[in-house]
DNA sequence: TGCAATGTAAAACGATCGTTTTACATTGCG
DNA sequence: CGCAATGTAAAACGATCGTTTTACATTGCA
């Protein structure tokens, strides 16, 4: 494991439990088990630093979600709720702490968000036999709100979600 | 309007706007118009000050979805939305932001996320006819994602929300 | 052999953090 | 009148922030 991708994960897991702005570079060099001037010479900025784990966890998220039907995509998040456990989106939690005002995290942000809802819209399709915009945008919602209702209700809001896309997709098909 | 009132506003906004841990108490004290010690005599601490904004966003949040029908409850929110604008449930911002390791934060988070599971369960309730848990679950579960997807879909989150839950009352009925 | 790259350890940078303190002005009420 | 409460302005507290620098060790390759 290079020192690039061991800053990454350890950044990704630090600023998940304790908030970006919380986590102080000294705690991500120790977890690394990096010296300060590497930590700068690969990730440029903490700004920087941010925005490559987001890039990052869009590319393990992705792949989890590549999927087939509308009930494989809740079953992939039971599965990423299970293993990574909950604490909300990453990356709305690093638009809200940045205030929207730092431009790298903010791309990151937004390139993930459309990459996520394009994804939505395909299973989707492939589920129905057609495209559905309207019930894509349902599935993203209830997606959206699985992740952060987990938050506080653990895995039961994630099978909630589940059962509600199932009942909408039933709905859509007759 | 009086000190703690004025400050307790200023400072929800501020939180809101550009994050917890990026505001500072002389922000804060700017923004209110007092002085640090006028501040530190009636919050106590920044932990105190964040806690007494949820508890007073709790509270305006909670009167605003004193509602009849699911429908309303997904009305209140659009109206929410448009008054206060949309940067994600600021309960969970806050957890998220301080790691959960914050008592007084905490609590406050804990308290409300109890309340308005309640209240879902009530407005349902009263819908429908008859309790149904399941439902409620999966209401605010929609909600929950309204809230967070309308962050980056605007208002269309909320009325996709709005539909889904109208689809599956409907359901719940037959 | 020798240079370039890559790493560490640790000090230092100015800035800003949350909080307290000092010194003083204003006000309401007995 | 006089005291207690409540406010402001501003300096100071030690700690920590993100970042850079200095000085030195290790390694891979021409």
């Amino acid at each position: 494991m290079n020192v690039t991708s061991k800053l990454t994960a350890a950044a990704e897991r630090l600023f998940d439990r304790h908030g970006y702005m919380a986590t102080g570079m000294d705690r991500l060099t120790e977890a690394a088990g990096i010296s300060s001037r590497t930590l700068y010479k690969h990730a440029g900025s903490k700004a920087a630093l941010m925005a490559r784990v987001l890039t990052e966890r869009d590319r393990r998220f992705m792949a989890r979600i590549d999927v087939r039907t509308i009930d494989a995509l809740f079953a992939a998040l039971e599965d990423w709720v299970r293993v990574e456990g909950c604490r909300g989106c990453l990356f709305l939690r690093s638009r809200a702490e940045t205030g929207g005002d730092t431009p790298e995290i903010a791309e990151a942000v937004a390139l993930h968000k459309d990459a996520f809802h394009e994804r939505v819209g395909e299973v989707v399709a492939m589920d129905l036999g057609r495209e559905d915009p309207a019930l894509a945008a349902q599935v993203v919602v209830l997606f959206e709100g699985a992740t952060h209702a987990a938050v506080y209700r653990g895995a039961d809001a994630v099978s909630a979600a589940r059962a509600a896309a199932a009942v909408l997709l039933e709905r859509a098909r007759a």
